[in-house]
DNA sequence: GCTAAAAACAAGCGCTTGCTTGTTTTCAGC
DNA sequence: GCTGAAAACAAGCAAGCGCTTGTTTTTAGC
């Protein structure tokens, strides 16, 4: 029963076991009899099963990274840029929620080499993110004690999105955009102050 | 070559090594040549190698929900008590880093039965988290917009704190904690609001 | 220094793992 | 409907896994 598209279809079988079992538990044959055929067979389509998990993570890199170039090279205020950039991170996640699980909670069990090529774009990643915060900065926008710091916060806390949301729950991506972005940037508490685009 | 608190040894390598390589490709000959045995001699202490996860798991687990609890209790001001309860969940990550990282990362690979013990200690603590958030919007001390997402938001951002602290690093627990609680109570843009215990 | 229990060793068992090999089936292009 | 390539099958291998068993060594209490 060949197939077009069947090594697609491998990886996104494979995705959802990573994802819900993790890398390690998650073995050939159960990728194989997800996908409809035995388990020697997987093997026209891939070369070992670490190439699989590369090519999610790597995949998923790369989608972190794109959204992310298009709105660091716009001309917008910085808080509307950083606005933005909650916003693209976020959909990233709930518009892949298997990859986006998969880099986050399984790149680790890549061996060296390939581990290091995930985590040099991860460091990209987090360097756009300064620069996009040490502009806000510089222009007096955001008040920063300590932007390392603030970027380590507002990272973890848009990446335990995965751990939480659910794409058929109440919320949609954007709403939950906003309302990430109205918490980080006023704080929860009553005082008035922050900034809000309300113009959206 | 017996030795007291063998099996405290034991549980500390075993989180070492779980924190590194993850629970399923940590091997028991691992966890016994880290701790100067041979494989089979390991199990004059434990009983199983799922026994030392749910173990370092369940410690985690019940480390989180005490210090929590003694916050909580407390008859302190909204706003305090939001301080310090971040101060205390901080607390723990820094001082077990290890077993931490294996509670957040690892306690999926439970067994359905043990692992239903450990999602109710979870849930327990974030109901309590639930308790705080409320009291203090009832007393008109924070605006939260939607306060299952403020929870879900702080909880994850306190909990990415465990993939990027050293303890060789700069800043003390009590610094992370007190730039944490800055941020999330005020927001970074650069308008003045927010509340902070300048006092401490 | 004797003794019983606790701890460690030495060896290996049964099973699962990722992957390979040799063969058969399926399919597209003519 | 023939043909070559791609895909799937059937069988199984070598290695590593968690764990057990039978024996020896170490230890604490008298």
């Amino acid at each position: 029963m060949p197939k077009v598209g069947r090594r697609e279809q491998i990886l996104e079988k494979a995705s959802q076991l990573f994802r819900t079992k993790g890398y390690h538990a998650t073995t050939i044959r159960d990728i194989s009899e997800a996908s409809g055929i035995l388990s020697g067979s997987l093997y026209a389509h891939i070369k070992s099963k670490e190439d699989l998990l590369f090519e999610i993570t790597d995949r998923g890199a790369e989608m972190f990274l794109r959204s992310l170039r298009s709105v660091v090279m716009s001309e917008e205020d910085p808080v509307t840029k950083l606005r933005n950039a909650l916003v693209a991170h976020i959909r990233v996640i709930t518009d892949n929620l298997e990859a986006a699980t998969v880099f986050f909670h399984e790149w680790k069990a890549l061996t060296e080499e390939r581990r290091r090529i995930i985590q040099q774009k991860r460091d990209e990643y987090e360097a756009m993110w300064a620069r996009l915060l040490s502009e806000g900065e510089e222009k007096g926008r955001f008040r920063l004690v300590d932007p390392k710091f603030a970027r380590l916060l507002i990272l973890s806390a848009a990446n335990g999105l995965y751990q939480w949301y659910h794409p058929e729950g109440e919320l949609s991506p954007e709403e939950v955009a906003d309302r990430f972005a109205d918490i980080l940037l006023s704080g929860f508490t009553e005082s008035e102050g922050g900034e809000k685009d309300e113009s959206r």
